[in-house]
This record gives C-alpha cells, sequence and structure tokens, in this order.
DNA sequence: ATGAAAGCGCTAACAG
DNA sequence: CTGTTAGCGCTTTCAT
C-alpha cells in the first residue's frame, strides 16, 4: 500500500494524496476526507523509509549502553525511550559490553543510519570516534561517563559529591579506617568517587598507611562484561578479612559489591553496621531490603534519561552554536542500618524509596 | 558525502562506485582502487536509508519489551542485540511499561518503519494488532509471553515446569501449607507458575483450605509500572502473617517479592528456610547472596534470546509457510538454604552461578 | 568494464 | 485547490 495506490484508486494525483493525509491546507474538504477513507480501507500506512530519505531525517535517536543488565542502564534505556518517542522520535539501541571494537562500530552505525541525534555511554578507552561523529553533524550527549577533554555535552551524576557525603556520613558514624572497593574500568565515574572518597578522608585528617581504594577485577563471559559482580566484591573481601588490619567502614562502588562483602564480613563473624559500617553506590531495589538494610547514595535516574533526551533534542534543534556543557547532577544519600552502629533494625520508612 | 560526490571527484558514473564499493564484479581492478581510496580520502560513509529503501529490507529488527528494568528483561535486550547485530541487524527498540496503547503504538511504529520482523513481549490485554502485523508481513516472534491461541511464533520459559519442580522441591522439604505470591498481570507467566503450583500440590494430595495463590497488586507510577515491588509482596507477607495460620512454605513468582517476604517474615521474629520455607523465581543476581541464600528457579535468559533471534531469522528468510511453533525452554532449580530447613548457612558452591 | 536510465515511496517546489 | 516535475541516495536492469 503506497500513495500511489491510494491516488490510483481514487483517480487523483499522488502528491494530492500526500497532502490530504499530512493535514496541509490547500485540499478540498471533500477530497480530503475521500482520500482518508480511502487510506483507512486499503490500510494505509506510510513507508518511514522513503519520507526520512526525503526529509533528510530519520526522527530516530540512537542509544550507546555498555550494559543493559545494570539497573542503571536499564533504567535509563526505559527513560530515554519513552522520553525520545514522547517528542515523535524513535530509538536505535546499540549494547556494547565494555568493547572497545563494539564501541567504534557503533558509532559507524549511527552514522550510516544518519540518527537525528545520539546518547552514548561510552567505553571510555578512546572518545576519539565519537569526537568524529559529532564533528560529521550528529549531535551527542554523553551519559555517566564523561571524557573531560572532549567538547561534548554531558549529563551525568555527580559521583565525587556524592562519594564524599556517604564517605563523611561513615566517618561521622564514628569510622576511623576506611576502604573504597571499585571496579577496574577506567571510566569517569570511578575517578569521581575516588576523588570525593578521598577528600573526605583528607578533610577528616585520615591518612591510611597503604591506598585504600581497592580494584575489584573486571571479568568477560562470552559477549558480556561483568564489572560487577557480588562474587569478586565477596573474594576481595575475604582477603580483606584474612588480611588482618579490617577497616571499621567500607564503601563500594555499586550495590551488587555490597553483598559480597555482606556475606565475607558474616562468615568472619563480623556484624555488618556495627563491627564494619557499608555503604554502596545506586540504591538498587534490593538494596533497603539487606539485612541490615543498605546505606546507599541513590543516583536520580529519571533526572538523567530526561534532562540528556532534552539536552540532546536542544542541540538537534539549536544547531550546534552554545558551548558543550556538563551536568553533574547531584545525588542523595540514603542512610540505612549497614551505616548506622547504634541501630539495630532499619525502620520501615527507608523502604519507601 | 555520497556516491554522487565520489564520482563526480573522479569523473565516473555513480554507479560504477555504487559497485566498486559494493565489491561486486565487472570493475576494473584498477577503477576500484582510486574509487575506494577517494572514498576513503572524502570519508564517505553509506546512507542506510536510501539503501533499505531501495532495497526494500531495513536490515533492522524491532523489539518491544515492556519494562527494561525488569532483570530477566534487559538481558533479554542485551542478548538479542549482539545476536542480532552478529546477523547484521540493527535494533529497534520499544519500550511499553505494560501499557496496552504503548503496546498497540509499538505495533504501528514497526509497520511503518518496515522492521524486518519483530521479538515482542506483548501487554497481554489484547493481541489483535501484534496477529494483524504479522498478516502484513512482518515476521513475530512472541517472547516470554504467549499468546496460545494465535498462530505465532513462541520462545519463552516452561515456568509450569519450573513452578512445578520448586514446589515439589519445598514439599519435600517437609512443607504441608504453602501458598503462592504472584503479580496480579493477566499473562501466561504467571497462568503457567499457577498451573505448575497447583500440580505439585494436587500430586502430593495437599488441599488447602482456601485458595493458596496470592496476588500481589500491580503499581503504577508516571509512565512507570512497577509490577514487582519488594514493599508490595512485603505488604501482603504482613497480611499473612498477621492473619492467623501462617503457611511453612512460600513461592513467589521472581525473586524481588521474596526480599519482602524475608523482611516481613524476620520482623516477625521468623526464619526463613527454617521456620518458614522459600522459593523464588528468577535467580537475580542477589539472590545467592541474601541470608539466607535464597532458593529459586533459574530462567535460561541467553537461550531464550538467542533462539528467539534465530527462529525470527528464520522466519524472515524462509518466509511464512511452516506452522508456528512454541518453544518452552526448560529451566533450573538453583537449590539454596532458604529452603532446607536443616542447613543453616549456604555453601559457596551456591554463589558461583 | 562502464554508462545511461529507471525506480524504491515520499515530499517540495512550481504551474495551472 | 490540484497536477506536473523534480529529487532525496542508492541499486538494478539494460545498453554500449
Amino acid at each position: 500500500m503506497t500513495l500511489k495506490d491510494i491516488a490510483a484508486s481514487l483517480g487523483v494525483s499522488v502528491n494530492t494524496v500526500s497532502r490530504a493525509l499530512a493535514d496541509k491546507d490547500s485540499v478540498g474538504e471533500d477530497t480530503r476526507a475521500r482520500i482518508k477513507a480511502e487510506a483507512q480501507r486499503l490500510g494505509y500506512v506510510p513507508n518511514s523509509m522513503a519520507r526520512s530519505l526525503v526529509l533528510g531525517s530519520a526522527m530516530t535517536l540512537g542509544l550507546v549502553i555498555t550494559n543493559p543488565s545494570n539497573p542503571f542502564y536499564s533504567q535509563l534505556i526505559s527513560t530515554v525511550e519513552q522520553r525520545g518517542r514522547a517528542c515523535g522520535y524513535s530509538l536505535m539501541l546499540l549494547v556494547t559490553e565494555e568493547s572497545p571494537e563494539a564501541d567504534q562500530r557503533a558509532a559507524e552505525a549511527l552514522l550510516r543510519w544518519g540518527v537525528d541525534g545520539a546518547l552514548v555511554v561510552p567505553v571510555q578507552s578512546d572518545g576519539q570516534h565519537w569526537e568524529r561523529l559529532n564533528e560529521s553533524g550528529v549531535p551527542l550527549v554523553l551519559l555517566n561517563r564523561d571524557f573531560p577533554d572532549l567538547a561534548l555535552d554531558f549529563v551525568g551524576v555527580d559521583y565525587e559529591h556524592g562519594a564524599y557525603e556517604a564517605t563523611r556520613h561513615l566517618i561521622e558514624g564514628g569510622a576511623k579506617s576506611l576502604c573504597l572497593m571499585e571496579e577496574d574500568l577506567p571510566i569517569s565515574p570511578v575517578e569521581q568517587r575516588t576523588a570525593g572518597f578521598r577528600r573526605a578522608l583528607a578533610e577528616a585528617g585520615i591518612e591510611p598507611s597503604r591506598d585504600p581504594v581497592l580494584s575489584v577485577p573486571t571479568r568477560r563471559r562470552e559477549s558480556q562484561a561483568l564489572p560487577w559482580e557480588p562474587a569478586d566484591a565477596y573474594r576481595l573481601a575475604q582477603d580483606i578479612v584474612a588480611g588482618g588490619d579490617l577497616p571499621d567502614a567500607i564503601m563500594v562502588g555499586n550495590d551488587y559489591f555490597a553483598l559480597g562483602v555482606y556475606r565475607a564480613l558474616s562468615e568472619a563473624g563480623l556484624r555488618v553496621g556495627e563491627d564494619v559500617l557499608v555503604g554502596g553506590f545506586g540504591d538498587h531495589p534490593f538494596a533497603a531490603y539487606l539485612t541490615p538494610a543498605l546505606t546507599t547514595v541513590r543516583l536520580p535516574v529519571a533526572e538523567i534519561g530526561t534532562t540528556a533526551v532534552d539536552v540532546l533534542l536542544k542541540r538537534i534543534q539549536g544547531g550546534t552554536d552554545h558551548q558543550a556543557e556538563k551536568r553533574h547532577e547531584r545525588c542523595e544519600l540514603a542512610v540505612r542500618a549497614s551505616s548506622r552502629a547504634t541501630v539495630r533494625a532499619s525502620t520501615s520508612e527507608d523502604t519507601t524509596t
């Protein structure tokens, strides 16, 4: 079913049909009605591809994600898709699983498809292809992971501040020797959290003898990146426990690591929230339901998703005049039992996220 | 940069360029080399839209998901995207958030874009538009939720069997009065789990006086479906505890519900795995790390994703001749401490999922 | 081996 | 108000 078919069936010209269906003026009321009726009858569906070709816009956004299984990103996918569609845009999704090659291929694919713009969580080994894509005229917004040196829009979390606040909270709770467990990816969120953590330590005058920032090795399994494995954090935590000088507070870069830490500690007969305080990142759905409930930094995922889309759309419409803007959205600490030495059980308020 | 530009710059015809770049025969070796070099130099990128328009295929698959935040679906997104891209297909993602209207709009969008085929987790209120889309010539594979009456391919989990096995396991563990907590969506997985649960009860000669299948109300929050809220299960579990006749085993339709159940029970001074056995569904990353570790049914997500893509591609290539096939993949019970009255702590084997 | 011409389905400029 | 013409970028006949 094409415009041509309708036109033929009605004995009018193709573009009268086009205009009638597009509700343009300069079409007789009766003709329009007849055309619409016929279109309905024949089950006409406009061909987006042809339309895009001539219009020069596919009304499509690209979304490049490293790992959809990460709850932060899965929520982002949902938000972005909905916000985009609300503005008339379809979504083309690309998954990179932390592979630099996939990241590069993603940039090419976006260029080929002529998306109107793209939201990108980059594999942060190299950002040149993203810069090039942007220079090719495809507006880009980096999500969550920034290349500070590149003049690309960015929307993400203020991890530095989040880590700082959380660490300070632990210190105020009495912690004197703290450590931070982070995934071993060279990405800006890790850097920022590390910086925030160190700042809090420095401000409190805590000077650990050894580097308090520990790296949890990232593994890969058949085309899947596994950066957030409780098992890996579990092993590292076991080592810490076995190693002798136990910290009295452990920060982790994501809530999944906290699961491993919980287990290692409890197996060693240590009580989380009493012997050792624990703080996480992400406020994943299970965090409030652990025993003890996990203190964690809540990330403004929805804001980030919708803001990113809005920034991108402004870029698409407005052109490329104004400077790149880097937005770091504030996050909020959800205090629960794992960081309150004095409190035994969590209150039910904590569960209503 | 278009073929035309390259052609002009080299003084050859457009379609010589086209064939040279497509590595077709009937192009002189020297010409081809010159053309390729020039294409490289000018940074030529083929326009997928124009290509699709003339070829009649966009090399694109549609993926319709109700809720990306559901770990089962987020993993599915990842698998499908990768498998699809490995076969040369791009992915267009649509999110419905359990909204029947969005579900309908998704079908239209797919038709407009002329995707080569689609994988669909349908909002199961009505499947007619999917049937129509399929009849319009867009091959379709239903994911996870089936319309048994419609002649559409389906790939999903054998929930009936999974629930049956899990329930039997609980009964063998000594349970005499069991209940099942399910989300209140009218979808085939819930039906199947319920059926499996009931079959296990019946076989064991257990005849509860009241209906043992309990429904956890699904809520919505600003364009987001929340079918799996620990808080909701928590409340329901509280009611059960308060209600008097406590079951000695609780099955839940997903692991998130188990979180709520754990809390309600422990707040009532009941010990999971001793006073009350608990079994879940999904084997979410946190399941093995709860205290006690959660016995749960592991779903073959990766198999389902890749199988679904393969079935779809066969459909796309093979045509629409053979009958619809419905594949229910077997799942596997991960037995852990929450269902072992005799075991106190979980062994570390359980954690290496 | 190469070029010219036609067309995918649609929209935008012009005429009339 | 409507029809004609042209063209988006590419591929596929068909000539040469």
